[in-house]
DNA sequence: CATCTAATTAGATATATATCAAATAATGAT
DNA sequence: ATCATTATTTGATATATATCTAATTAGATG
């Protein structure tokens, strides 16, 4: 789980509108008029607020004739519903990424698409290190990884794994011994300023 | 649970830098300014967003000498979170609240406060409609209640209990027999418009 | 093609809010 | 009483967003 999608969850929820229209849609699919007649709303607003929901995977559509029916995702309800209250457990991958300053969140924001994904690497080497800080966080310290898990794991953000893991090594970020990988403590990792 | 609490809810932890204080506060209290350093914010905005988390009970104060300890208050996390999925199992009492329209919602919302009591009777006829309409559908359709249930249902909103018991007889919404109330489907109830 | 219906987009407005710097308050220590 | 420390309030600014009307698009059907 991102930070930046669980905000955008409970952002999209903190509105009586949407949460009405969630509501209504738990009880099954319905088309957009439908909506805009029993909310008392003007389509237009509807369709603002569907977006909305469509943009956090809540609901999806399916088109009969030329009117389209809106469907709840249930279980992406659930499931984010829930990953708040995980960080309580301390279940929640946010730990690391908790502590970023607003300068890094901004690069963050920047550099990754709205599922996770690494656009490209920076060329400002200020950057490229908050990226890579960013991204081995996602690992565990004084865990040994294979080669291919590395790579396996870069490669949820970018194609390009075989520079993100060198880049890891030269900057101190990890270091490998015998083919087997393990990050370093923060301590040692290049210094961003 | 009221729709406006958990909008709040939501609206609320829609915010990376609250998502990050409740984190912080998950592994135990901290003050203003060691929340504001962690995060590379200023201590009037870590001000402001507890503020927010304070509104919706979700981190108390504790004083030491002359700072303040903020405390997160996990339970009301889990149980909050876990509001927005009964949606879908029906377990939710918004049920009939979903469906008021904006205007109806204006009054309401202000004639209740935010912990859902009832300020006071309005005066004009429509308006205490909307009201007792609005108190009407917590009550289940269908089921037999004796005067003291009522009664205590309705201090829950209002201490005037008796005006309340005798308009919602007046205006259609109950009826009584023999001392026990019954709910009256809403097409008997008084018209608003 | 013309027309109907449903959905969306564009543009406008009003409201909310996240953040900071500066000023003020509250508390404890000297 | 005076000072030091922490928290809060005020006021300003910039950004986001919920809603509407009017205009446009897209599909289906005659």
């Amino acid at each position: 789980m991102q930070l930046s999608r669980l905000v955008a969850f409970h952002k999209t929820m903190g509105d009586p509108t949407r949460i009405r229209i969630v509501y209504l849609l738990s009880q099954g699919p319905l088309h957009g008029q439908a909506i805009a007649g029993k909310l008392g709303l003007t389509p237009p607003t509807i369709t603002h607020h569907l977006h909305k929901l469509r943009d956090i995977n809540l609901v999806y559509t399916r088109r009969d004739k030329n009117t389209v029916y809106y469907h709840l995702n249930d279980s992406v309800l659930k499931h984010q519903a829930q990953a708040i209250g995980n960080i309580i457990n301390h279940e929640s991958e946010l730990e690391g990424m908790i502590n970023e300053k607003p300068e890094q969140q901004k690069v963050i924001g920047h550099f990754f698409t709205g599922d996770g994904k690494l656009k490209t690497i920076p060329a400002q080497r200020k950057k490229k290190l908050i990226i890579f800080e960013h991204l081995i966080k996602g690992l565990k310290v004084g865990v040994k990884y294979e080669e291919k898990e590395i790579n396996e794991y870069i490669k949820r953000f970018h194609d390009d794994y075989a520079t993100i893991r060198r880049e890891f090594i030269i900057n101190h970020y990890m270091y490998r011994e015998k083919g087997i990988y393990e990050v370093n403590p923060p301590e040692m990792w290049a210094k961003i300023d």
